[in-house]
DNA sequence: TCTGGGGTCCTAGGACCC
DNA sequence: TCTGGGGTCCTAGGACCC
């Protein structure tokens, strides 16, 4: 049996609720209708384009580009600085509560991206019409517009909502794959990026349907197991199920870009204990113990250089942590190279009933658990910044931790 | 005033074992 | 001593997504 499913896009996310906000707050202008982005900040060097409206999109200018070069497409465009995250974060629910009066079985892709499976709940309905009222709906009560795929699954679903934009309601069932979806470039296929499509059409691979017409095992032998993948979307095909359940996360990372290069061992430990801190606090509140610390560096000239280390135990604590991508980066770091940007992840999540007790367990007090502990109380009641460790206090005031996507 | 930040998954190559 | 083959685990880097 076919399963019914839909994809909600919001259009312009973080342009469109900056929109509706700032309509809120008074504002008598509203930015979708004028040319303009939502951007990073230039000074700090995190000038790129977050969200456009459809006035700068006419103008070829396309999201995570930098903004200097959206200023060249269109000297007289309009620049915002966006929301704080939580903000946007409340959006993205208001539209969730709105879907989940739909059905139970919703993924939340992303912030403004959600797969409902409503094979269950069709109740003598028609997909579109309900894909129909989804749209409407979210305009007239929530105020901003979203583009809605209907199809018979998440792949298609997705290229469905992908079509004509703004506020539109797309099908792409499998008698229509070849009208809508197989004329397109491929380019525009899901999970095709910048690097393969050359490839593609270096042996005369064009549009989506060249792709699904080409032999699968040249594919296979050309791009492995993604190469699997990308010929079964071409032909529409994806089984994956909608996944509803919350996953916990498999990596936790923080990282930050200076607002000018760093050139010292000193300057960069404390940061990297402040990432530390917030990497920490999140694996906390996940109840999740890492094995494994991962330290970032990109060098002024955008290389990038990865090391990572297993811990001899699984912890949370942000002592253990610290004193590992301490390590991390005293290997890795030649002082005097211009650092442009600093990261740490932490990877092999377990659970913390999970944890295996090792024989290096045993060294641990339970005083940093403690004092980790009493830290998170504070951070969760006053918010992040009321209690931070002394070593981070100087860096904390002059680097920004942006927490836009 | 050129190039963010948070993720997931895959792959090639090396170490090590039998 | 001139050299296998299968397997696992680990690491660094890369491709892709929003």
């Amino acid at each position: 049996m076919n399963k019914q499913i839909l994809h909600v896009d919001v259009n312009n996310a973080f342009l469109s609720w900056t929109a509706v906000e700032m309509l809120k707050n008074g504002s008598n202008i509203d930015i979708r209708t004028e040319p303009c982005i939502i951007g990073g900040d230039e000074e700090n060097r995190r000038g790129i384009v977050i969200a456009k409206s459809m006035k700068a999109k006419e103008y070829g200018i396309v999201t995570a580009e930098t903004i200097y070069s959206a200023k060249n497409k269109c000297p007289w465009i309009k620049i915002y600085k966006g929301l704080e995250y939580c903000k946007y974060k409340e959006y993205s629910n208001k539209l969730y509560n709105l879907l989940n009066e739909y059905t139970d079985i919703i993924e939340r892709f992303s912030i403004d991206e959600c797969f409902l499976d409503m094979t269950k709940y069709l109740k003598n309905r028609t997909l579109l019409e309900i894909g129909k009222e989804i749209n409407e709906r979210a305009r007239k009560e929530l105020g901003f517009t979203v583009n809605v795929g209907v199809a018979h699954n998440k792949l298609l679903a997705k290229m469905a909502s992908d079509f004509e934009k703004p506020d539109k309601v797309h099908t792409l069932f499998e008698d229509e794959i070849e009208t809508k979806m197989w004329n397109l470039p491929v380019s525009e296929l899901f999970m095709l990026g910048k690097k393969t499509v050359p490839k593609l059409n270096k042996i005369g691979i064009n549009t989506i349907g060249d792709l699904a017409k080409y032999d699968k095992y040249e594919i296979i032998k050309k791009f492995g197991k993604h190469g699997s993948l990308i010929w079964e979307y071409a032909n529409g095909i994806d089984n994956s199920e909608v996944k509803y359940i919350q996953e916990l996360p498999k990596s936790i990372g923080h990282s930050t870009t200076f607002p000018e290069d760093i050139t010292s061992i000193d300057k960069l430990e404390p940061i990297l204990l402040t990432l530390t801190e917030h990497v920490a606090f999140k694996l906390r509140k996940y109840n999740l113990l890492a094995n494994t610390v991962n330290l970032q560096l990109r060098t002024n000239e955008f290389k990038n250089y990865s090391h990572q280390k297993k811990l001899l135990s699984s912890t949370s604590s942000t002592q253990e942590i610290y004193k590992i991508a301490k390590e991390i980066l005293n290997e890795m770091y030649k002082n005097g190279t211009p650092i442009r940007l600093i990261g740490i992840k932490v990877d092999n999540l377990i659970n913390k009933e999970d944890e295996q007790i090792s024989i290096f367990s045993c060294e641990k007090t339970n005083t940093t658990e403690k004092l980790d502990q009493t830290v998170d109380e504070i951070k969760n009641k006053y918010g992040f910044g009321a209690i931070t460790l002394a070593g981070t206090l100087e860096t904390s005031k002059n680097i920004k931790f942006n927490s836009a996507e």
